[in-house]
RNA sequence: GCCGAAGUAGCACAGUUGGUAGUGCAACUGAUUUGUAAUCAGUAGGUCGCCAGUUCGAGUCCGGCCUUCGGCACCA
């Protein structure tokens, strides 16, 4: 007799040994058993096939969990796996994981895809929908499991296989013709898999290594319906709208071109919002004891080969030369911080001493990685240099975060992923000195409760970061702000001071950034705001239109007027119907939209429309001004 | 850098098997003087990303390069 207990607490039991996880269900309802996509036994993932020999715990899984879901992408991978193998039988799997809202399948396939062969793969994936195949579950030794898939020429598998403890029993899945090593579980049988897409076709390095081949690696995206298909293809097209280059060109903000790949030319508009973004990033320096300064953009090769960036990124670096000196042109602005700090004698009392700038930057990143105006070859960052005694590391690294915290509320965004870096394999410093940093981060996160995520090697060379990831219209992350403890560079550049007890020290150095690229933090905030800038942030803040030419001293009267109480305003004057210049001006998104006809006109008055197409009504100038600056 | 795709008028796009390029919007000219999301008519605009090649002839076919886009790797 079994005993099973359901997630409601209510308790089956039944006269047999085993029972399927299906059978449950079936014993519950008709309804359910159809539904059922896999089960999960005292809190393990199985098959729906899966029997159970004991008293369990179990919930049915069906496509309205999460585990449904993935389940069925997990399985629509393999179809595709097996769809794919039947057109190019000379294709060899690899990996095939569920992603957001998808997933994707690697192959090794030398002759590699074309786009015209997704289609044919998504037809043949139909059809084998169609046929209904079940899915069945068998087990194999692992040094058995090695010699099947070479047997059949599939030495990725084998690969993979082989880095499996040599005891371990591992699960494989068959449908059709088609045998796959997997966890599981899988639905029952490919009809379950009724609605997914293949959507994009590109290359991924085996096991994620430049250094391995490249594999042909196939995206696509699948769900629980068709509605639901078309949902989220409908939802991406309007993500797409977003996009910061689409609108950088539309509202005239910026463009890129040929001559300068990966550099910004700012148009007027562009060059207003990213001035409203540095000007505030220049009070929050102010207020927070941070001492605004400048540094050269050419400097000589040798400070860099001291800092140890030429041995580390020389390659990604611009260089120049002149009078017989090799010059390099910044990438970071740390170092020429450090010279600074390194004027004069510097005693316990100075610190921490805060140095900042907004540092234009050149690097040479490789061209794959340019991507809009959110990763370039040159771009300025609100750049800081916290020159701090060990002691002091823990209240400054604190203070920095609830102050990023703070400006990224200003600007909007109230959701911010937080991750700490880790020494990576290639760096410089003593491992006791790694400790200390690493656990200076940590503790500072968790005394604030923060919720963070460890990336495991993903720090700078010279020391542990924290980032700040902000995301764009496609849920793509950027990175932002960042800190960084550094004890390495203070010592290698010959940074000292005075303490206490009169001894000579080194101070420590925590680099940090809040907004990061200013050029990036304004391609995120035209895809976060849709180009619908509040109006403390929009270049132009309100267009002022005459009905008809009679009008058109009074607007100027008015635009001048505006201008002097510092809003950003411009005048349509054009003869064309007033629906006309709405119409147009509201494509804009600007925020105000200021009509005057000869009502306004004798009542010495704006009529108001926002954004959207609330009417206000009329008001004086002063009115409007008063709205205007109670937004800031 | 690697895999795949793309580059045609200011912008968005069309262009069958090779036969000197089209549409819409914008621009310009004229008429219209307009009350909250497109007034009408006319005109002009292109070395089809760049460089070579095949051909009587190339936007179209072949090769190289540049840039952009989607990924991968990278990101001080």
């Amino acid at each position: 007799m079994l005993i099973i207990t359901l997630p409601d607490g209510t308790e089956k039991s039944f006269d047999q040994q085993t029972i399927s996880v299906f059978d449950v269900a079936k014993s519950i309802g008709s309804g359910l058993a159809k539904a059922t996509i896999a089960g999960k036994v005292n809190g393990e993932l199985v098959d729906a096939s899966f029997l159970i020999e004991s008293n369990s715990i179990l919930s049915i899984i069906t496509d309205k969990d999460k585990e449904g879901i993935e389940t069925i992408r997990h399985s629509t991978a393999h179809l595709l796996a097996q769809a794919t193998q039947m057109l190019y039988p000379d294709a060899q799997v690899t990996i095939g994981p569920v992603i957001d809202n998808g997933f994707f399948y690697d192959f090794a396939y030398k002759d590699g895809f074309l786009e015209d062969d997704l289609v044919k793969i998504e037809k043949n994936m139909n059809k084998l929908v169609k046929q209904n195949l079940k899915i069945e579950r068998s087990e194999m030794s692992r040094d058995e499991a090695i010699k099947f898939f070479k047997d059949k020429g599939e030495y990725y598998k084998a690969e993979i296989i082989e880095s499996i403890p040599a005891k371990q029993v591992l699960s494989l899945y068959q449908q059709g013709d088609f045998i796959d090593l997997c966890r599981g579980p899988h639905v029952p049988s490919t009809a379950k898999l009724k609605a997914f897409k293949l959507t994009k076709l590109a290359g991924a390095y085996w096991r994620g290594d430049s250094n391995n081949e490249m594999l042909q690696r196939v995206y696509g995206t699948a769900w629980r319906n068709k509605e639901e298909l078309e949902g989220y293809l409908y939802r991406l097209e309007e993500a797409e709208k977003r996009d910061h280059r689409k609108i950088g060109k539309t509202q005239d903000l910026f463009h890129m071109q040929e001559e300068a790949p990966g550099m910004v030319f700012w148009h007027e508009k562009g060059w207003t919002l990213y001035q409203i973004v540095e000007q505030t990033m220049r009070s929050v320096f102010r207020n927070n004891d941070y001492k605004e300064v400048h540094t050269p953009q050419l400097i000589d090769k040798s400070l860099w080969e001291k800092s140890g960036h030429w041995d580390k990124f020389g390659d990604a670096m611009f260089t120049t030369s002149s009078d017989n000196r090799d010059y390099a042109v910044k990438p970071m602005n740390c170092p020429a911080h450090i010279q600074i700090y390194n004027q004069g004698l510097k005693s316990y009392r100075d610190l921490p001493l805060r140095l900042a700038e907004f540092g234009s930057c050149h690097r040479n990143e490789p061209s794959g990685t340019l991507h809009g105006i959110m990763r370039v070859r040159n771009f300025v960052q609100d750049d800081g240099h916290i020159f701090c005694s060990s002691k002091q590391i823990q209240s400054e690294v604190s203070k920095f975060i609830d102050l990023t915290f703070e400006v990224y509320k200003h600007f909007g965004f109230e959701n911010v992923d937080i991750k700490l870096s880790t020494r990576p394999e290639k760096r410089v410093g003593l491992d006791e000195v790694w400790d200390r940093a690493e656990a200076a981060l940590v503790e500072a996160l968790n005394a604030k409760g923060i919720v963070w995520e460890l990336q495991k090697g993903e720090g700078a060379f010279y020391g542990p970061k924290i980032e700040f990831v902000l995301k764009d219209c496609l849920d793509r992350q950027w990175q932002c702000g960042t800190l960084q403890v550094d004890f390495s560079m203070p010592q290698r550049l010959g940074a000292q001071f005075i303490a206490e007890d009169n001894s000579k020290q080194t101070p420590v150095m925590l680099h940090r950034a809040i907004v990061g690229s200013l050029e990036r933090f304004v391609g995120i905030l035209i895809e976060h705001y849709e180009g619908a800038f509040p109006s403390w942030l929009a270049p132009i803040q309100a267009v002022i239109l005459n009905i008809s030419e009679k009008q058109a001293d009074f607007a100027l009267i008015i635009e001048k007027k505006l201008k002097k109480q510092g809003l950003r305003v411009i005048s349509d004057l054009r003869n064309e119907k007033i629906g006309f210049k709405i119409r147009e001006h509201s494509m804009q998104r600007f925020p105000y939209l200021l009509v005057v006809g000869d009502r306004e006109m004798k009542n010495k008055e704006i009529s108001i429309r926002k954004r959207g197409g609330e009417d206000l009504g009329s008001m004086s100038i002063n009115e409007f001004v008063e709205l205007i600056k109670e937004e800031q």
